[in-house]
RNA sequence: GCGCCCGUAGCUCAAUUGGAUAGAGCGUUUGACUACGGAUCAAAAGGUUAGGGGUUCAAGUCCUCUCGGGCGCGCCA
């Protein structure tokens, strides 16, 4: 009894990994076999190469085009691929169509099935996870909002952004490391305090520190329209500042305290912790350094009195690294901050989630470091994004146009709790469940479209919950659960062959095994909007199956349906995870 | 003026990186078993991919010009 059973157990082992290597590499299988046919024109990895993935369903799981073929047989491609389908005789597939010059071919749908949903059950959480990274380091600029002025909408996207390929990263293999460059630093601190000075009432900025911060910044910039005078006084207090004028100093990190507060709700709502705090100001006594090691190199020039390095060759403006005053520039700055975090972390790749709008500045930086000859300045990667935009035009600090993250959060989290107070007033964490959609729906929002595309800010767009949004993804996910627990399994069985009776449970295996090379593409271009359209394809699936099929109906696919119930609420779950989004078994 | 980015359905965006009939969501119109959860699903309408020229078996995608929009370009960060 006890050596058939292991029998059993073995001979099955082995025929899911035989079917497991299958499938890790139908692509190259299929290379493999046309490469029979071709080998007098093309070889294995060039075919693999041109092998695609269908438009239609209709057209097969795997295609092979044969126009390449046709220049160097000098043949209609049609006629090539009738040709090549003919000769091709293997289990691998179970029908194999021509449609013009392509050979189409179809899986054996239940192996392939069956494979796919057995390794998602056993690797749970963990699918899709590879080692690409090999522990190697990877510093995330991100985030970074200013002192003294609000977490805006525009900075909400360098941090979910950040946050997500951090998640991306590690899912890799990588040893992410967030850290949050404050602009705690710079000019405008300079004028805050003047402005201060002039306007500020202690009250007030206990009360409602950022709010009546902006105020003083924004009086500033007006008043500083008819006075000349108050720009001049804005550069002295920040010449004091650095100084360490005591006055100036207690201010500076009273300002600095208070805004903190903010920031960390924020990130407390989002879910979101960092690594590093280490901003601007962490860098002031490593600056001198910095400045002396370009000295030495002999690539500062003297420019109207203030000093630069030169980047013709380079093709790009000079990077200014000191004041005609003597005082430092941000480009010194991140130049202290690139050293630092070298020294470090040894890092292997250092990424900065920054706005587009300083590609140039990342660019001069790059330059810089290449100038100074170490090898690792090829690692730096400036991951741009698009604006966050107004009635199409960026909005200005200076002249109060900013929305506040915290406000539109409070707002989306309400119209959630509201959705569940009408259709789920049953729910017994209805507060935490609100946060988790109404968080998500703004964090999605920010994800779904390519990084590099300017959004037009729109309160109704980010708190929508229909259609292509996280709450949909969530929804989804919390139906597929609510499912599972009405089926009540103690553990989910994989059954050993599946017989497939519908195309919508083949699009749903489709996608599961797709979410491997998603992640990897995602951490190629540093884009989880592939992440995000991911799982919106797949819970469009799984609804469109869920309203086609009724899965916990008796009959003999029973334990099939829930499998696949379980292995997609798996990866979706895992996917929103990957976004920093969570996901609710019950909403 | 110079440099970079963008222009796809009424709106917001996709399109396997040069491949088959350019696809989704929102909005509009119509329909869905008194429900395995309707924050869902099914269907209809909606396109000269800003415009011209070029490259090739094949262009929304590459090159070029025109028009339209955005961002950046030494003492801000």
């Amino acid at each position: 009894m006890e050596t058939k059973k292991r029998v059993n157990h073995d001979v099955l082992h082995i025929v899911k990994t035989i079917w497991r290597r299958i499938m890790m590499n139908v692509k190259n299988n299929f290379a493999k076999i046309l490469w029979e046919q071709l080998k007098d024109d093309l070889d294995v990895q060039e075919i693999e190469g041109l092998i695609e993935k269908p438009k239609h369903t209709d057209f097969g799981d795997l295609a092979f085009p044969c126009f390449s073929l046709a220049a160097k047989r000098k043949m209609a491609p049609q006629k090539i691929a009738e040709q090549i389908s003919k000769n091709i005789n293997s289990s691998l597939f179970e029908k194999i169509e021509v449609v013009g010059p392509y050979v189409n071919v179809f899986l054996n749908k239940s192996q392939v099935f069956t494979t796919i949903i057995s390794e998602i059950l056993s690797k749970k959480e963990s699918y899709g996870s590879n080692n690409i990274g090999k522990g190697e380091v990877v510093t995330i600029d991100m985030s970074s909002p200013n002192i003294a002025k609000p977490f805006s909408m525009g900075h909400l996207r360098s941090t979910v952004i950040g946050n997500a390929i951090a998640l991306i990263h590690a899912k890799c293999g990588f040893k992410p490391i967030k850290i949050n460059h404050l602009g705690d630093w710079g000019t405008q601190f300079g004028k805050l305090i003047a402005a201060y000075k002039h306007w500020g009432v202690e009250e007030k900025v206990k009360q409602k520190t950022i709010q009546e911060l902006l105020a003083l910044y924004v009086k500033f910039h007006e008043e500083a329209e008819n006075n000349k005078q108050l720009e001049v006084e804005g550069r002295e207090w920040f010449k004091q500042l650095e100084d360490g004028h005591e006055e100036a100093t207690s201010l500076w990190s009273w300002f600095r305290e208070e805004s903190l507060k903010e920031f960390n709700r924020i990130y407390e709502m989002l879910n979101i912790q960092f690594d590093s705090t280490a901003g601007e100001a962490f860098y002031n006594d490593k600056m001198e350094s910095v400045v002396e090691l370009l000295e030495n190199k002999e690539l500062l020039t003297e420019s109207d009195s203030a000093k630069v390095v030169l980047l013709e060759d380079e093709q790009l403006p000079p990077c200014l690294i000191k004041k005609s005053d003597g005082a430092t520039l941000y480009a010194t700055r991140d130049l202290a901050a690139a050293l630092y975090r070298q020294q470090t972390y040894q890092f292997a790749k250092s990424l900065y989630v920054v706005g587009n709008e300083q590609t140039l500045h990342f660019k001069q930086l790059k330059a810089v470091l290449q100038k100074l000859e170490y090898d690792w300045a090829s690692n730096l990667h400036h991951i741009g994004f698009g604006m966050m935009l107004k009635d199409g035009k960026k909005m200005s600090t200076r002249k109060g146009e900013v929305v506040f993250l915290e406000d539109v959060l409070r707002e989306s989290i309400s119209l959630a709790q509201d959705n569940i107070e009408k259709k789920n007033p049953t729910l017994e964490n209805k507060s935490q469940v609100a946060h988790m959609v109404g968080v998500g729906a703004i964090v999605f929002h920010d994800l779904k479209n390519y990084r590099m595309n300017d959004i037009d800010f729109s309160l109704e767009d980010i708190t929508r919950f229909e259609g292509e949004t996280g709450p949909y993804v969530q929804y989804t996910n919390a139906r597929a659960c609510s499912i599972l627990r009405k089926a009540n399994r103690e553990t989910i069985q994989t059954p050993t062959l599946f017989t497939l009776r519908h195309d919508s449970e083949w699009e749903l295996v489709m996608l599961l095994l797709e979410f491997p090379t998603v992640i990897q593409h995602a951490l190629q271009k540093y884009d989880p909007s592939l992440v995000a359209k991911f799982i919106v394809d797949l819970a469009q699936a799984f609804n469109k199956y869920y309203g086609e099929v009724k899965i916990l109906s008796d009959d003999e696919q029973k334990e099939e349906r829930i499998a696949l119930v379980a292995a997609t609420s798996t990866v979706l779950t895992e996917g929103l995870r990957l976004l920093g989004m969570k996901a609710p078994i019950q909403m």
